[in-house]
DNA sequence: CCTCCATGTCAACACCTGTTCACAAACTAC
DNA sequence: GTAGTTTGTGAACAGGTGTTGACATGGAGG
């Protein structure tokens, strides 16, 4: 559930992610971005399934999105330039869940269980953009590498205040907050990737994962209350 | 300190870690495997300073090897062959750290801040090795992906059983145990490839980069400390 | 209507790629 | 020294690559 929306198509504004996209106004046409979606499309799919993004070439994008090679020029510069359309639709689709589980209220007795088994779900359901975000995470253009990196940084700050908001922490400084916001963001980095290397359907590891997962995110937690008040 | 060992060129068993290679005996000759040590060397400068391993190509690293393209299938049949050597030297490296510090007595006063200080060090001084390892954990091929992912597992479940020794923690079942290790290694490979792009020398960075690792480290030891005993 | 302009096509370029084969050099072992 | 094996060379192949320029199409807005 929640995860369907990414199917539809989306118009501009995902290459150029500071509104500097031709005005948007006037999208009647239903053929408008319509190669330039399906390009991007096209390199999800690939990198889905073959190796890597960098490794693509753009004469395959093109193909396999049923287009000459020189169209591909008419919508973006560059390879790295799809590349960081990618990155920034991957993460708005991330944001997109975190926004929902915020305004979601969440009885406290199961809350950590519930959260590993949703955000296990929006992986999956998700996989072709977290695939292509941990490829290309630390092997992808420098371009693209530090994209991403931001773009982490920016989320955990945002978990960080998130957290500074339960006030069992309130005695925590806003650099241990942050401190502690890595831990939980490189714990949960770590998950995805495991999902998306899981067997398409297994139930057994799959609640093997989330046991895990859940009893790790316990273990911080613990730590966390334990800290400056031994 | 302790990480210029790997500098020295090393004979045999890189690519064949079950000992098929041809039957180690007779290395008087020092020209023997050096044309070997040169390619991977090669693929080692061009990951690090280029993208990936799955985008070089058999000719660019024979030209940088300072041997012409036919000769890299005297020594590998592929390149996938070659990355495979890598892993291995690469966790060759690891582990002998870690043979290391088991040896030694390290005063707990300040056993964490010391232990980060000395893998940080080492990282940097075995910079391609980790480099190589970070980039093609999720974006190399089937064969390298599996070859690293099973080489952290393993790496984990010794962690596990060197945590079982600590008299706190043997209320701990298995099963736990090696979800603490885990936990931590986990946040040993975050770090790890924080280190990995830190500026040069940047000893105010780095220094901070100690200090989080540490203070996660030690929310980390107060969460299993509290495990099953609250 | 007719003119722009965005979009897509086609042909061509210079270059790099993996892999082959036959051959030369160098080293080992007898 | 001579035979045999390992290691490195050179030329050649079929094919993929990024990028170019000139040209066709077709909808949008005057």
């Amino acid at each position: 559930m929640s995860a369907k929306r990414h199917n539809s198509v989306h118009f501009g504004s995902q290459a150029y992610p500071h509104g500097m996209e031709p005005t948007t106004e006037t999208r009647r046409d239903p053929r408008r971005g319509r190669t330039r979606r399906a390009l991007m499309d096209a390199a999800l799919e690939l990198v889905e399934k073959k190796d890597n993004f960098t490794a693509l070439s753009l004469r395959l994008v093109a193909r396999k999105a049923g287009v000459v090679p020189t169209a591909f020029y008419r919508h973006f510069p560059d390879m790295d330039a799809l590349g960081l359309a990618l990155v920034d639709e991957s993460f708005r689709t991330l944001r997109q869940l975190m926004r929902e589980v915020r305004s979601t209220s969440i009885p406290v007795k199961q809350v950590m269980r519930q959260s590993m088994e949703t955000y296990i779900d929006y992986v999956r359901a998700n996989a072709q953009h977290f695939q292509f975000v941990a490829k290309e995470r630390f092997s992808g253009s420098p371009a693209i590498r530090t994209a991403i990196r931001q773009e982490i940084r920016l989320f955990t700050s945002e978990l960080a205040t998130d957290l500074s908001r339960f006030p069992i922490l309130d005695k925590v400084n806003a650099e241990d907050l942050q401190m502690m916001a890595g831990l939980v963001v490189n714990n949960m980095t770590s998950l995805t990737e495991q999902v998306l290397d899981l067997p398409a359907d297994d139930p057994e590891e799959k609640e093997f994962l989330i046991r895990t997962a859940e009893k790790q995110l316990r273990v911080i937690v613990l730590g966390a209350l334990a800290w400056r008040s031994r």
